[in-house]
RNA sequence: GCCGGAGUGGCGGAAUGGCAGACGCGGCGGAUUCAAAAUCCGCUGGGAGUUAAUCCCGUGAGGGUUCAAGUCCCUCCUCCGGCACCA
């Protein structure tokens, strides 16, 4: 007997692994896996729901090292961001030291989770070794003119006293401090993402079936592409071009206003013409004022003002009204809407508000809506009716025919609008990669040349959030000399998203050192693209889009040769637990739920929560932690324990050959050794780990209720179980394969299926008469129809189903079911 | 409103269109024990039937396709996620 318990044994692998450097990835692969979690942010004390992400890319990393692919499975930081500054505010300590004692810490958690990542590739986003190549990035995208700035209305968090991308707003709200967002009128730095919209749709079908379908539609939401044409009206008091996008063109005979966004870039020229100066200026001021909840939670209602202006409709030369409303949004299509109340339900409900006409232009089943009893739009297809010499022509039909005529009159013509916007990506805090860029009065926006970078997060600074950049009241960051002019200059005082940090950051990996380039080339294109990349749902539309962009930057610019980034990406559940209320909340230090890995590691092990997290359900589904649900696992790792110390002779002297089976029996168990070695497999390369951990159980109950112990195959099947449990289990395993001398488990192969022992000779089949089992019968393998039939034919309870009965047909399934129909 | 996903025992969950409920938890019975815990073995969807053979019902509801439906199709209900005045 070999007595241990988990705990103990868990430091003393994790000891041996660290010193032999066993997850050590090769510097250029031969085959390559590259395994990658979605990096965390260090927030210190780490818990089950983090652990979850980690045991899943680990029991991956394991299996294809036992495999033979060179792995890479590295880990690191995203270390850049606000609650480094929060804490630093309200405990006066640096955020760099802040950050970096999480780390410390967090370091320590994960690898008590005895997770075999490769730590000599470890990355800190906030560290300038890396941060440089950040700044290198901005620089890049700058060159190639997808870095500008402009002045606009941005999002602002009151609270965190900083411009948000629209990513991080949710329902209105700041996603960090759950603050209402409002509007700020600023010049700032955005990259232009949005030129990659096609592409990043495009592209998808290199994804299609490798990622998770949800995510893949969430993205093509969230890209919005919608095909549809721009249409130029004309003010009628100045020549002044109004252009609006509209999906509907075949409905413009039925246009009687427009409508503009009041934070429209023309409005403050249309305020400067209108008879309605002051009510408009006061329109766009409350509207500013407002946030977005407030704007959007009105019930809708559709208020607006009417300018005091007309625009020319393009094809009937009618006079239409000018409008400003807040229901327009000014970042979508053009910000000017036209106003179709026949047949757009928002256009009926502002024209019925100020008593707008209505015009019908499309008409279905010949009947003309009468415009009087209409309770709301009619916005079907239809024929269009009342449409000069369009009439009588379909919606399609009118679609194409006028954005023809309009794109041959120079007025418009087929468009495409986005919903994703501009990616804007400066922020007012101290806690993040400069922006290289240096602003002279002579010269303008200067690029920092790329030899200069890093540049340099001051030290010491007043990190305070006041509104404005806390970078900008830091004399030695903020004073420089113009690299063109030579002349006194300043930097820009921003720092960028932490989303950029992270965008790239799976390219580093590959070559975590280099300072002369962003990375070896030749190198990352051995290593990329990411074989499996795991993470949380949450980053489908914000990290995972902007990766996907910057790796299409530096695809084009010749910088890696995949389109896309990561080769297949699962995104796993949430772990949950009940609060001490009685709620099933997400595991959280602020719930006062987590179950913290160094806890539950020094008492139960590290084993035991990795084969329960994997064990609890499927994977991609958030599940809830409880104390019986620990305890199977804690009972299955013991039963292995045990069975095992009670065959050790056996055990240490088996090879791995499998030896004949002699009796039924032993040929049943090795069937079923087989049969569990081949569904472990498919399940871990299609993360099934739920069901790889039940058939492990499965064959265990079958190994105890074996009766010959001293059976070679008995001894066999413990051999293979063993290297089965090892990704999951790795520390028991590692410590029940040392007892046979050979070397780490790690360095084992992963066993292969001998397809003989799970041929089936004779097989157990249902029969159906009517469509309901009436009995089951044993047949061999390769008997035919008849046979089949014959066999049913004589067994006791289907025969009194069959005798005299009319068969009217058979269906065999070779090895699976017979069925009869039979009629009286 | 739009786009997804999911509804299966007391619970977590299994089932390439082919015997629904694998595996685990819980429960019941037995073994072990002075006793308990732990452990081991067996049973465990509901109903009828003798504790049998066997039969009936059963995967959110209702229809359909099929020899056969948890699985495919249609309609609906509930819950969850994402987006949301996107012109």
């Amino acid at each position: 007997m070999k007595e241990f318990n988990f705990p103990e044994i868990e430091k003393k692998w994790q000891k041996f692994w660290e010193e032999k450097k066993l997850f050590k990835a090769p510097v250029s692969p031969k085959n390559k896996m590259y395994v990658l979690g979605m990096f965390p942010y260090p927030s210190g004390d780490l818990h089950m729901g983090h652990a979850r992400n980690y045991t899943i890319t680990d029991v991956l990393a394991r299996y294809f090292r036992m495999k033979g692919y060179d792995v890479l499975h590295p880990f690191g930081w995203d270390a850049f961001g606000l609650p480094a500054e929060n804490a630093a505010i309200t405990r006066n300590i640096h955020p760099k030291e802040w950050t970096f004692k999480n780390i410390e810490e967090s370091r320590e958690d994960i690898k008590k989770m005895g997770i075999s990542y490769d730590w000599s590739r470890e990355i800190f986003t906030c560290k300038p070794g890396y941060y440089k190549w950040t700044q290198w990035i901005f620089l890049l995208l700058y060159r190639k003119g997808l870095a500008y700035r402009k002045k606009a209305y941005v999002n602002f968090c009151p609270s965190c006293q900083t411009v948000l991308a629209n990513e991080q707003i949710v329902e209105g709200r700041c996603e960090r401090c759950d603050t209402p967002v409002t509007k700020k009128n600023l010049e700032q730095w955005f990259f232009r993402i949005t030129k990659y919209a096609d592409r990043l749709l495009e592209d998808m079908k290199y994804l299609e079936g490798k990622w998770p379908k949800q995510v893949l539609d969430m993205q093509r939401n969230w890209i919005g592409r919608s095909e549809g044409t721009k249409i130029i009206f004309k003010l009628k008091e100045k020549d002044i071009n109004l252009p609006v996008f509209t999906t509907r063109i075949d409905t413009i005979y039925g246009v009687t206003f427009l409508v503009i966004a009041p934070e429209h870039e023309l409005m403050d020229e249309i305020i400067k013409l209108s008879p309605e100066r002051d009510k408009l200026i006061k329109y766009r001021e409350k509207t500013l004022m407002k946030s977005e909840i407030e704007r959007t939670r009105e019930e809708r209602k559709k208020e607006g003002i009417f300018t005091g202006l007309y625009a020319v409709h393009p094809l009937t030369e009618e006079r239409i009204p000018l409008f400003t409303a807040d229901y327009v949004l000014a970042h979508y299509g053009t910000g000017i809407v036209m106003g179709v109340p026949g047949h757009d339900q928002r256009d009926f409900e502002f024209a019925k508000m100020y008593n707008l006409p209505i015009k019908i232009v499309i008409q279905k089943n010949g009947e003309p809506k009468n415009v009087d009893s209409m309770d709301g739009a009619m916005e079907e297809y239809g024929v269009m009716v009342n449409s000069g010499e369009f009439t009588g022509l379909s919606s399609e039909e009118g679609i194409k025919k006028l954005n023809e005529y309009l794109r041959e009159k120079n007025l418009g013509g087929y468009a495409v609008s986005y919903k994703i916007r501009d990616w804007l990506i400066s922020r007012q805090r101290y806690w993040g990669a400069p922006i290289p860029m240096v602003h002279c009065e002579k010269c303008g926006i200067v690029p920092v040349p790329e030899k200069d970078l890093p540049v340099l997060l001051p030290e010491v600074v007043d990190y305070l959030p006041k509104g404005k950049s806390p970078l900008a009241s830091s004399e030695e960051f903020i004073n420089t000399i113009c690299p063109e002019c030579k002349v006194k200059a300043k930097r820009d005082p921003d720092t960028m998203d932490t989303f950029v940090d992270s965008s790239w950051y799976f390219l580093r990996y590959v070559d975590p050192q280099n300072d002369e380039e962003i990375f070896d080339k030749t190198l990352v294109n051995k290593w990329l693209p990411v074989d499996y990349y795991i993470g949380g749902i949450e980053h489908a539309t914000g990290h995972l889009i902007y990766a996907r962009f910057i790796h299409k930057v530096l695809y084009d610019e010749g910088l890696v040769n995949t389109p896309e980034p990561f080769e297949r990406l699962f995104t796993q559940g949430m772990v949950l637990r009940r609060t001490d209320e009685g709620n099933v909340e997400m595991m959280s230090k602020r719930a006062g739920n987590a179950v913290r890995i160094r806890d539950f590691v020094k008492e139960r092990g590290a084993d035991i929560a990795r084969v329960y997290t994997l064990f609890a359900g499927p994977p991609d589904q958030d599940f809830e932690w409880t104390d019986e649900g620990v305890k199977g696992a804690e009972r299955f790792l013991l039963r292995v324990k045990r069975i095992f110390n009670e065959n050790i002779e056996i055990f240490i002297n088996i090879t791995d050959k499998p030896p004949a089976p002699r009796t039924e029996k032993e040929k049943a168990l090795i069937k079923k050794c087989y049969k569990t070695l081949k569904k472990v497999t498919e399940d871990i390369e299609n993360f099934r780990f739920n069901t790889a951990v039940a058939s492990m159980m499965e064959f265990l109950n079958n190994l105890y209720v074996f009766e010959d112990k001293k059976s070679g195959i008995f001894a066999h099947c413990l051999y293979i179980f063993i290297k089965l449990l090892s990704p999951f289990a790795p520390h028991l395993a590692e410590e029940i394969w040392s007892w046979r001398n050979e070397g780490s488990i790690l360095t084992a192969n992963w066993p292969s299926v001998f397809e003989e022992f799970l041929k089936e000779e004779k097989v157990i089949i249902p029969v159906q008469i009517n469509g309901k089992i009436r009995g089951q019968i044993e047949i061999n393998i390769d008997a035919d129809e008849k046979e089949v039939i014959e066999i049913a034919k004589q067994n006791k309870n289907v025969s009194k189903y069959l005798n005299e009965k009319n068969i009217k047909k058979v269906h065999y399934v070779r090895g699976k079911i017979i069925s009869f129909v039979v009629s009286d």
